[in-house]
DNA sequence: CTAGGGTTAG
């Protein structure tokens, strides 16, 4: 292939490129970095860009300190890094959440003379976003690329309208687009996260509008906004119509990538509808999306236990293995809370001891499925040393918790955690406050309750709270 | 750099 580049000189390193570049989309990298070595051999010299693309390529899929690595042997090579070099290498440092390494990167950036672009204060921006840093992400916004004599673009906005999105502030993304129109063009991205952070705060009638305004402004919906319209219609239990969405959506040819077969497939999982999920799965199975991505697998994971489809489970996670695919939290959660629901409680928690053994931290969501489990097959003790154990617990964890106790009777501790949600500002349902009034009620005394009720009372600030 | 799919309690 090399050979064949010298025959036009002047053009080879272009070819160069693309070739390295479609190497490095495939994650063979050291494929790449090999036909650079056999490029300068045959007299083709990498330039700049071709170095990018292979640190774009390491800190994409490898790491941070490989795709590093390759700016010393650019250098070696004569050739200096440039701005997109920098932007390649603190993207990968952001995507990982490394807020020291994108700011080191940043100052190894300037000291070379270089100047960052709105694409290094956008992807800064968005890794404080990202940590919940609002305020220094608005600092970036406010003054830092003022400061540097650049101006915000649509793509700032974007991110800026998501972070707003996804940390509950919608009302604010809404005014924020309002007041954007005048200085950028939004894109047919900006439409769609909004239209998300509308749905996802359940605001059909203001994400049907912003659909509107979407076609208004002469775009045509994508996958993406038709995905995020589908999980609508779920999520408000308008089936029939998600159903003709998803139709239209296989007719138009928007079910390509398996998003909404996924989507699909778990509403009618827990609408007990397992044939129709095997046949929307089905397709999947076909157009070979499902050998891509662990999502998908995940997806047919959780059908196979919820089918009771044991055997099934056993194949699917070997050719997972085989495939070479990763299983990630979700994937662990699946399988406790599947082994849990078939009543192997051993098999459960001996998955999460595995974990441990890999070094691998379960997530919140898998150990609160093991507690639940636990509780109900009636190992409370157990569950408690799990939950003791826990450094990150959540609503989930203690509203499982709380109603388990109840039900064994063990109120004190029962109110002793709910209390404890109150004082934190955690949100947790009234049905757990009712399972443990009652339960002092009928186990303990009628003032037990009344008192644990008055203390709740105080915890929320709140005067009108009735006494059920 | 930025948008959509998959997991848990009541």
């Amino acid at each position: 292939m090399v050979g064949g580049l010298m025959k036009f000189p002047g053009i080879s390193t272009k070819l160069l490129n693309i070739s390295i570049d479609s190497l490095c989309k495939f994650r063979n990298l050291e494929k790449a970095e090999s036909l650079i070595i056999d490029g300068i051999r045959l007299g083709i010299l990498p330039n700049v860009i071709t170095y990018n693309t292979l640190i774009k390529g390491y800190s994409r899929f490898i790491g941070i300190d490989e795709a590093y690595a390759v700016t010393r042997r650019m250098r070696e090579a004569g050739i200096k890094p440039n701005v997109a070099t920098y932007n390649s290498l603190i993207s990968g440092a952001s995507r990982n959440l490394m807020l020291n390494r994108v700011l080191q990167l940043f100052d190894e950036m300037l000291q070379s003379g270089l100047s960052p672009d709105m694409w290094s204060y956008n992807t800064l921006m968005s890794c404080y976003f990202k940590l919940g840093k609002h305020g220094e992400a608005f600092r970036i916004l406010h003054q830092d690329i003022h400061l540097a004599g650049l101006c915000p673009g649509v793509d700032t906005y974007n991110i800026l309208l998501d972070a707003l999105c996804k940390s509950g502030h919608t009302d604010n993304a809404i005014e924020l687009f309002k007041d954007l129109k005048s200085r950028v063009k939004p894109e047919l991205m900006t439409y769609n996260i909004l239209i998300n952070g509308l749905c996802k705060s359940r605001r059909v009638n203001s994400a049907i509008w912003m659909l509107r305004e979407l076609k208004k402004s002469g775009y045509t919906p994508n996958a993406v906004t038709y995905t995020t319209m589908l999980k609508l219609y779920f999520k408000t239990k308008r089936f029939e119509k998600g159903r003709r969405l998803f139709w239209k959506m296989k007719e138009e040819g928007y079910t390509f990538d398996g998003y909404a077969n996924c989507a699909v497939v778990s509403a009618l999982i827990k609408t007990g509808k397992a044939e129709e999920a095997y046949e929307c799965m089905k397709e999947l199975v076909r157009s070979g999306t499902r050998s891509q991505d662990i999502v998908s697998y995940n997806t047919l994971l959780n059908l196979y236990f919820k089918d009771g489809n044991l055997d099934a489970v056993d194949d699917l996670l070997d050719e997972i293995d085989r495939k070479g695919l990763k299983p990630d939290d979700y994937t662990h959660t699946i399988i406790v809370h599947g082994l849990l629901s078939v009543g192997y409680t051993a098999g459960a928690e001996k998955h999460l001891a595995c974990m441990g053994k890999m070094g691998m931290n379960p997530s919140v969501v898998t150990c609160n499925c093991l507690i639940d489990g636990l509780c109900k097959a009636g190992h409370v003790d157990r569950a408690m040393r799990l939950f003791e154990s826990m450094e990150v617990k959540d609503e989930f964890t203690y509203t499982s918790v709380v109603h388990n106790l109840c039900k064994d009777a063990r109120l004190v501790c029962a109110s002793k955690l709910l209390l404890s949600c109150y004082n934190k500002g955690m949100k947790i349902p009234s049905s757990a406050r009712r399972a443990v009034l009652s339960g002092l009620r009928m186990t303990v005394s009628y003032q037990a309750a009344r008192k644990t009720h008055q203390k709740i009372k105080a915890a929320i600030e709140c005067d009108t709270l009735m006494y059920p």
